[in-house]
DNA sequence: GACCAGGCACATC
DNA sequence: GATGTGCATGGT
């Protein structure tokens, strides 16, 4: 039931849109920094900031742990919020350092719950950027829920309104086919439609879910 | 000038 | 446990 509908989605989207090959970002750390900076904030906002770190060649993860902070927060100031930020950045950071020696590769050998739990762990990692990790920077078959992924399922009525982090994960992850590549795709082309037509206020003139039964009439958010 | 953007942690009730 | 608030830049 719900999985034709997700299905039906999923057709009208590649279709629209094209497929995604996200993320948009070539390294795992370039991943991992950006799902930090994207936090709440536009991505061109974070394509800045990662550009910064490019330029100073400092996209590296040895390199960005001993990196001052002071420096860090000026060379991600266009992502928005760049204290906190650069704080997070560097919890994650400090966990690598002290518990995998730096080595990213080192995480590949820990189970998906494993991994999460550990990511959630870390103060200034919540579910989407722990999720967001897991899927584009590992390919764990997991699938992230942000704003837009909430906001298209309650208005065309896949989940109520209520519904929190993990049902929203569920709805998708048990009824789609565990595949880290439709998981990723399916999500890109989300965040599409979000930036596109399911804004708060929504801009649903051509937009590719139209013909799809939807019920606006909830709280906009 | 208002609104919005690929969240999260923390304070307070 | 639910609700409110701070964090901040930059595009539309």
């Amino acid at each position: 039931m719900i999985s034709e509908q997700l299905t039906e989605i999923y057709q009208l989207l590649i279709e629209r849109f094209g497929g995604q090959d996200w993320w948009p970002g070539q390294s795992r750390i370039e991943i991992i920094v950006g799902a930090i900076l994207t936090q709440n904030t536009n991505w061109t906002n974070v394509e800045k900031a990662i550009a910064n770190l490019k330029s100073a060649d400092l996209l590296d993860a040895e390199k960005l742990h001993h990196l001052d902070s002071e420096k860090m927060a000026a060379l991600i100031r266009p992502a928005g919020y760049y204290n906190i930020k650069t704080k997070r950045l560097k919890n994650f950071l400090i966990w690598l350092f002290e518990k995998y020696d730096g080595q990213l590769s080192s995480l590949e050998n820990l189970s998906t719950a494993c991994l999460r739990e550990e990511l959630l762990a870390i103060n200034g990692i919540g579910k989407e950027t722990a999720d967001s990790i897991l899927l584009y920077a590992f390919e764990r078959e997991v699938f992230v829920v942000d704003t837009y992924t909430a906001r298209i399922a309650i208005r065309h009525g896949l989940i109520n309104s209520e519904a929190d982090y993990e049902q929203l994960s569920e709805l998708f992850q048990s009824n789609l086919q565990q595949d880290a590549k439709l998981f990723n795709e399916f999500h890109a082309l989300l965040v599409q439609v979000g930036k596109n037509f399911c804004k708060p206020k929504p801009n649903c003139s051509d937009c590719p879910l139209n013909d799809l039964p939807h019920n606006l009439n909830v709280e906009q958010f």
